[in-house]
DNA sequence: CTGAATCCATTTTGATACTG
DNA sequence: CAGTATCAAAATGGATTCAG
């Protein structure tokens, strides 16, 4: 039987968007900035156990794809905001009824990511 | 200022969810799937570049999370079958979301696992 | 304060050959 | 056919130190 190769659109994007969201911390991040522009002490603050470099590196990529906003204001000390573009805005109900499935589909989970800091 | 560590379960099921789907190749292998049962060598041929020992830890892991069904029959040469769970399937429109944001939000996506086999 | 640069540990992915 | 086993390569994660 003949094979033939086709394009799958929705595989295609399916995949682009895991490449962007699916980064270990990138959907916490994209949900705490959610309420609002951070600094980015205060996302390292918001997220345990994360490492300044992972966190700049997730911050970075997001940039890029254009999900985040990175502002940075020309004073001493140094201040840069994060907050979401309308792209990554989009997103959020997604993550949220991902947030669902999760809540409705199992029972129990645990995690050490779980607890966040609330100022 | 006092910080106070709460628990977030957002951030916990998201990161529960992701921990599910995020695998390189879980969202493509749940939407193949959707269409239907297949056995392990369809799904080979479906998702080009995949070797046989990614697919089969994949598999596994989403067997473990109950997304999906794996059915063996006693048979020569040996046939399984895997198809999605109720649990999986409550993810579809999920995924289908993500997949549309992905077009609207983005002009240009490209991959070389776009690519899949029609038989 | 923000984050770049190094160095290293761990995890993930893959190519290939082999098995019931 | 549907996997294992083994080895190797690559991506990712993280601790620490340095800099504007």
């Amino acid at each position: 039987m003949a094979r033939k190769i086709i394009e799958n659109p929705n595989s295609c994007t399916l995949v682009h968007a895991m490449n962007i969201i699916g980064g270990k911390w990138k959907p916490i991040v994209i949900y705490i900035l959610a309420n609002g522009s951070l600094r980015f002490g205060k996302l390292l603050l918001f997220i345990p156990n994360i490492s300044k470099k992972v966190l700049t590196e997730q911050l970075r990529e997001l940039e890029e794809d254009q999900i985040i906003i990175r502002e940075r204001f020309a004073e001493t000390p140094p201040r840069v905001e994060y907050s979401l573009s309308k792209r990554g805005e989009a997103l959020l109900p997604i993550l949220r009824s991902l947030s669902e499935w999760t809540s409705t589909s199992f029972d129990t989970i645990e995690f050490e990511t779980c607890k966040i800091v609330k100022l």
